[in-house]
DNA sequence: GCCGTCTATGACACCGGTATCAAGCAAAGA
DNA sequence: TCTTTGCTTGATACCGGTGTCATAGACGGC
């Protein structure tokens, strides 16, 4: 018992009385065996349990099965359901996820992620939302030779390298289902400057309301960051509005919660006073009271066609187009923080 | 331009005119090198953007530097906050971290599990709550020579091998804190059944009541399972009671927001009809109306703490002991979800 | 019975690093 | 001047796989 390290190709190789490239042909499923030999091979590697070496067969094969995941989401939910939507791809292959998180607004970010691409040379990565808006990390990825593929709010790319949601749209649907419900003052609250999928939101809301043949009164939208104390901000200074708003649309559930706080705060009853609506779909917008409407994006899925994409046919995957689609809806999920305008 | 593959220690070599040792000694800082090799094969690296291939080295030092992250954990926020925290760490080291989620329940978790480490034998894997109550995985990772640190909510391990935090004591404490604003009847929403957390927190809870002198009613004791939608049945249960509970203390915040929810629906006022305690405090403790009184566990700190143990003054680290801490202790945020018990 | 072809397997180099050990060379000592 | 010592550097083997090409034997056609 004095080798506690595992055996290799050669142990193989030489117990069954063969050589490593027939030990390999095995590995490899090659189709040019003899039964026999085959057989043979399969019970000593059984029997000494015997795991090929990743990091030998890398090198040999001069690529790895490394799969990246980079993002600076500050959102866990999110970010954990993309890892499953992965990870339920990647189990049934060689491919392993590396999560490279990285600190947002860091400047040195961009050459953090540049070291970790070098240094590992993943065989691919996949950007989450709001670093895979930058153009630059995207052409980074392509001058390295690693495939990328990006998530975002609206198609940031060739259809190879993205899966997008259609935000703008599926805002235009949660205002319009406002309106319906009799809301003709309704507040937005902006996600942070210079997102796209602040700003695609932000459209979807114009959009609604243009249809309507209703106002965009730039008082009715404040900036808010996607955080929780931001929402509560936003909604501070929305409900001090003369004619108060009935209704708020939220760029995120975090600070829709924010806005049912401090409407709570001020003993407004959501919805008869306010109804708001957020976006995400959070675990967090079915807790809260009332539960929220809210925007539902398939994360899971759409992290599943991007695993799919990256690891495109190879790695013994389903080499199949179906995972391929790119474009991906969202829905609105009615749930109770929503009533009729009052008069 | 045909060369679109990265530079190899050859290519260094053979430009600087020295051997490949010598570039591996200046990459290994090794300390017997002539001043002027050095700076010259320093330029030569510096030019070509030369960065050593981590296969090849892994290959060569017949070790890798992977850290794998086990579990099967349900709450995301705490998942992410673990990865974060040993990234920190292992973001000055050479280490890379290798997510390896897993079904709770499946039968195959182990061999899963087991399956993983064969394949990668990552350096060192931490294991998070609830799997890490896993005797048998502990030893399989030992049995494969692979190190391990489990966190977990009591000390499961030797030092080593673990971080632990004071469940007991931290949940003893908050139900100190109802009693002495003066809850007689105090509600109980266990964890799950099986796991090490749910039956420390037990064990604090009552720990309380019996140093107060109170008697433990098992009518007050209701089974959850960490998930929301258990808190709302366990309220269920609970506020049926006869003589009603004025106080629960809950094992999670997500089975409090359950409680929070149910009362809402009943409407009861929190906290002035109940007074509710819940337990890890994530985000949406300090979300809820009224923000929930909690206990905090310091996860990012004990991450940190694991990852250390992990790459244990290797790779570069601070090889300090100072980081070697295995117990954390946890604490009370008191928030507006507990109010003195009314007559 | 001879030759060409096809099949199953092996010998060997190679991927890009590191370890071992020897060798070159300068400074120091005899 | 010759040897000894110490410091730098290089030649070579190796880690554990895979690719290329050669080779031995079986088989069919003439």
């Amino acid at each position: 018992m004095k080798r506690s390290s595992q055996p290799t190709i050669n142990d193989v190789a030489r117990i069954a009385g063969v050589s490593k490239k027939t030990v390999s042909r095995v590995i490899n499923q090659s189709p040019l065996l003899n039964g026999d030999t085959r057989k043979r091979v399969e019970e000593v590697i059984a029997e000494l349990g015997y795991v090929p070496n990743p990091q030998a067969r890398a090198l040999a094969l001069r690529r790895n099965f490394l799969i990246g995941l980079i993002h600076d989401n500050p959102n866990a939910q999110m970010v954990l359901n993309v890892q499953q939507g992965m990870l339920e791809v990647l189990r049934d292959t060689e491919f392993e996820l590396i999560v490279h998180p990285v600190n947002r607004g860091s400047p040195t970010m961009l050459e953090d992620i540049g070291q970790f691409l070098e240094r590992q040379r993943p065989f691919g990565v996949m950007i989450l939302p709001p670093i895979s808006e930058n153009d630059q990390l995207a052409a980074l990825c392509a001058q390295l030779g690693v495939r990328y593929v990006r998530m975002g709010s609206a198609p940031l790319d060739e259809v190879a390298h993205m899966v997008a949601s259609n935000d703008r749209e599926a805002v235009r649907g949660a205002v319009e289902h406002l309106i319906e419900s009799g809301h003709r003052r309704i507040g937005l609250v902006l996600g942070p400057h210079g997102f796209r999928s602040a700003a695609e939101r932000q459209k979807g809301y114009e959009e609604a309301l243009e249809r309507a043949g209703l106002p965009i009164q730039r008082t009715l939208i404040v900036q808010g960051d996607y955080k929780f104390e931001s929402g509560m901000r936003a909604a501070e200074q929305l409900l001090d509005l003369a004619p108060r708003p009935t209704a708020v649309f939220a760029s995120n559930d975090e600070m829709a919660a924010g806005v049912l706080h401090v409407a709570r705060q001020r003993g407004l009853n959501v919805p008869q006073d306010l109804s708001i609506i957020g976006f995400d779909d959070t675990p967090i917008a079915s807790h809260l009271w009332p539960p929220l409407t809210t925007v539902r994006w398939p994360i899971a899925t759409m992290a599943r066609a991007a695993a799919l994409k990256l690891v495109g046919g190879e790695g013994g995957g389903p080499a199949g187009e179906d995972g391929e689609a790119s474009l991906f809806v969202s829905t609105l999920i009615r749930r109770a923080s929503v009533a009729a305008a009052q008069g």
